[in-house]
DNA sequence: GTCTATAGGCTGATAGAC
DNA sequence: GTCTATCAGCCTATAGAC
């Protein structure tokens, strides 16, 4: 396997090694307590050797981010696999939430910090990651319109983007506002994806209350 | 006046203007751009002198965190007057984008940067404003409940906590990924509020789609 | 390739003169 | 109340020895 020998050879290379501390500190303690020295300690070199692998510290957030969004899109992979897409647009929701709890510190990082390091992630994460985060959810709505289940006239664009927003919401506010929403997790994901997924197929479907538990 | 005494009282003892001074820099530079030196050299004064107004450097960033939401409810104002609970609704929702975009360092100081701080303006910034602002999106719920508008069942809190993970959603997003998402901001909001409210008062009140223009 | 050492910068916070 | 001076700490990044 050519990926499993270059990255022994990165890791031999101290390159791995540097980018395993940290991903440690970053998800210990966040991106803010990561500094060079910190990972130069963790590693048992001098802070100086570190710039001969990355030029500087955001080299090493870049690449931090690189790897966590890749593995976002990864977290897709069973969502994308279901036939129906109402089904798989939620399966997509629900997998991007439980990837945000899950690694709140990546995430972060990834959607929270620094605007110019979210774009960077967003046009070059291998070969256009941004593109395909996004397909995964344009491409379900597309197919729902050709199957005529979109109300007419339905702005596919803007139906993605407000499914991401909600669902960066939802996290960014339980990350960022514990104890609130006080609405717990998986319930908020239901109620949302209840409300936003419901009336898109048309009226005639929506036949639960948004809100109410599912079963009612 | 007593609260135009009790300004100019602050402003003579040098606290308003070093909040004045804060709030500038976080303004323009953001909060990681916040410190003791930068709001002394502004005001003039010795570094040290800050100490005798304030604890720390914290205790300022929490003052303009209560200061910013305290605007941000007074920004809800205009839209607790109107008298049809959708509407209501639908104009908070409005105007927290508004605010938002139009204040996004204060934004993302108050929602976005420290849940520490965060939970602490949610507690104390005056009388208890967590609750106002949390009151602003379950009054008018209750009031469609009560009315009966809502479909039977619908979970009143969870509904909230969706409505306002979206607005957060959108305003952070636009913050944090400039270009991403695509929609621009205004249509944002139109999507995602016609998707979330068009359900909320039942099928048959749902006559526009998701996503088309307003005046489809 | 890796080290030590260091330049040059920033920070919050405090002590003590006036 | 305000100053100066400073402690004590952190940081990135680089130069030059080995």
């Amino acid at each position: 396997m050519g990926t499993a020998q270059r990255r022994e050879r990165e890791r031999t290379e101290l390159r791995g090694r540097i980018l395993d501390a940290a991903r440690d500190i970053v998800r210990r303690e966040g991106f803010g307590a990561l500094t060079i020295r910190k990972i130069a300690d963790a590693i048992e070199y001098a802070p100086g050797t570190l710039y001969l692998y990355f030029e500087n510290r955001d080299a090493i957030a870049q690449e931090l981010s690189f790897e966590g969004f890749r593995k976002l899109l990864e977290a897709f992979a069973p969502a994308e696999k279901l036939e129906d897409p109402l089904a798989r647009l939620e399966a997509i929701g629900r997998a991007y939430v439980r990837f945000g709890m899950k690694n709140p510190e990546t995430y972060r990082l990834i959607f929270m910090e620094d605007p110019q390091l979210t774009t960077a992630v967003f046009k070059a994460a291998g070969d256009d990651p941004g593109q395909r985060a996004y397909r995964a959810l344009i491409e379900p709505l597309e197919e729902l319109r050709r199957a005529g289940r979109l109300l007419p006239g339905a702005d596919v664009q803007a139906l993605a983007d407000t499914l991401w927003a909600t669902v960066h919401g939802i996290v960014s506010l339980k990350l960022t506002c514990p104890g609130f929403p006080l609405t717990p997790v998986d319930p908020l994901v239901d109620t949302a994806l209840r409300m936003l997924l419901g009336g898109l197929v048309g009226p005639a479907k929506a036949t639960r209350a948004p809100g109410a538990p599912p079963g009612s």
